[in-house]
RNA sequence: GGUCCCGUCGUCUAGUGGCCUAGGACGCCGCCCUCUCAAGGCGGUAACGCCGGUUCAAAUCCGGUCGGGACUACCA
């Protein structure tokens, strides 16, 4: 006897698939799903399908597949990675083969309650379908469904390398609808027709698919062939212990790459949730998760989606990089739309002097854009609460005196820090206040790059011209 | 309500009967460094849901209990 949980227990070579359904967004959650089933592949030299589960027309767009296979590309698997894309609704004719087949042999009947029907029948006690239809012999006709007629005793195995063995009554299992009454057929039944057409040997998804597990797995005996082994993974949770829902929550994956988090930071921290790689660290190269990971060893209780710690890991990831990989990076965030400076302005020459001084500040990419505008700006947009806090008294006085020791210095860091250490000591003030004024002068913030570095790279002119502008306006109000 | 799953710091986890006065990471707090903010360094905060049992010994095994979640469509 073969062991049911071994790999090759199928057709000898591991088939495994990732079935999303296009809806328009590719969530982080499928995302990590993906990834454990990408892994999977790897790791037993088998093959990942890509099947997309399009039986319901009205989530069928062109885009929608374009952007999945965009998002796993991003994510680093890419189309030669897997098979397909195939497309449920291409499998229409063996689905209905198979549940004319099941209506032959007897596993299957017509039926014509509606719900309502059902839960007058049977009250507040509705536990499912309660087998009304099962004997009446009905026949196929207009409005009849086709229901799954599941065994009145025993109990459904399901074998789950997360969750050991889930064990249910069948009993318990309602007789569930596998065909419309116009004749289409549906998801839970498409679904196990072209896992066994395309001969997957592990189903790897998320928890939430657990409660069908066994309605599939009758059906897969009722056609004659060996279920899968079953992995379920557990679902990702908001901070209230929710699965995370596309309404309420930030979950599609292209808005956290559009704030600019990176696919090594993203793959790595997806695959944390629930799992961790051997040794006190989490930030790890892929080839360790390839090598380590181990369904097995996947925790069974969900796992909350935490965005700072994700922030965290991208910070770590940004500045892991050579600089010129930054600068590449930085790139997309340095134009339109995200850019508020006009495209001519644009300097790499000194963008690659600022992105030193910007990579280890930076936790996400967009961050980049706000913290060098002031270097591409006509003019530093100045931030309200950052000139009421830095123009205090004696700002006018330091500024003043910024304009006269800056007109002859000699234009590096060093010197320009010296100067203003000068000023600073004639009010009585160390640097971190003196230099107050002077920041949000050039730049308009309160907070930002190291400024005498900033003032070196932008030029003796422009410093002084936003001096006086500051100067103007503080003698204005 | 029914079925199933789950339960270690606030969060993600390590832990598979003695190595646990429970380790790491994120967060948070403090100190150092420092031109702001970061980064970095150092230190701190904080958990085995609860009750019984098995055992010389339990976070680890068993039972119960409480709590949370998923599913419960002629959606996927």
């Amino acid at each position: 006897m073969t062991d049911p949980s071994s790999p090759e227990h199928a057709s000898g070579t591991v088939r495994v698939r990732f079935a999303p359904s296009p809806t328009g967004m590719f969530h982080v959650g499928g995302a990590r799903s993906a990834l454990h089933n990408w892994v999977f592949a790897r790791q037993h030299g088998g093959t990942l399908v890509l099947r997309i589960e399009d039986t319901d027309a009205s989530r069928n767009r062109p885009e929608w597949t374009e952007g999945i296979i965009r998002a796993l590309a991003w994510l680093g698997i890419d189309e030669d990675e897997y098979e397909g894309p195939y497309f449920q609704s291409a499998n229409a004719d063996e689905q209905r083969k198979a549940v004319e087949r099941l209506r032959a042999d007897g596993r299957a009947y017509f039926c014509d309650c509606t719900r309502d029907d059902v839960i007058a029948r049977t009250g507040d006690s509705y536990r499912g379908y309660d087998g009304h239809c099962r004997d009446r012999g009905l026949e196929a006709g207009p409005g009849r469904a086709l229901r799954f007629r599941t065994p009145d005793e025993g109990v459904t195995t399901v074998v789950d390398l997360i969750r050991g063995k889930p064990t249910f009554e069948n009993a318990n299992i309602e007789d569930f609808v596998i065909a419309r009454g116009d004749g289409s057929v549906l998801f839970m039944l498409a679904n196990v027709v072209d896992d066994m057409i395309q001969g997957i040997t592990h189903v790897i998804r998320a928890e939430e698919h657990l409660s069908n597990t066994p309605k599939q797995q009758l059906l897969w005996e009722a056609l004659g062939a060996q279920p899968p082994i079953w992995a379920h993974v557990p679902v990702v949770v908001n901070e209230k212990r929710q699965k995370l829902s596309k309404r309420r929550d930030k979950v599609a994956l292209e808005d956290y790459q559009a704030e600019g988090f990176l696919a090594e930071a993203m793959r790595n921290y997806l695959m944390l949730l629930g799992w961790a790689p051997s040794g006190d660290r989490e930030i790890v190269p892929w080839s360790v998760i390839e090598e380590e990971f181990r369904l097995e060893d996947v925790n069974p209780s969900p796992a909350f989606f935490d965005v700072k710690k994700l922030r965290a890991f991208n910070g770590e990831y940004i500045r892991a990089l050579p600089v010129e990989d930054f600068i590449e990076r930085c790139e997309p965030w340095l134009r339109e739309p995200y850019a508020s400076w006009s495209p001519e302005r644009y300097d790499p020459a000194v963008f690659a002097r600022l992105a030193p001084l910007a990579q280890t500040r930076v936790a996400v990419l967009s961050e980049i854009t706000a913290m060098v505008d002031f270097a591409f700006l006509d003019e530093p947009v100045i931030d309200e609460a950052s000139w009421k806090k830095g123009m205090k008294e004696p700002a006018a006085d330091i500024l003043r005196g910024a304009l006269e020791a800056f007109q002859d210095a000699e234009w590096t860091a060093e010197e320009l820090k010296t100067r203003a250490e000068e000023i600073g000591a004639r009010h009585g003030l160390k640097l971190g206040k003196a230099q107050a004024p002077i920041r949000v002068a050039v730049t308009g913030r309160t907070v930002g790059l190291p400024l005498f570095e900033s003032l070196q790279i932008i030029g003796r002119d422009r410093t002084l011209a936003r001096v006086r502008a500051a100067l103007d306006r503080l003698s204005a109000e």
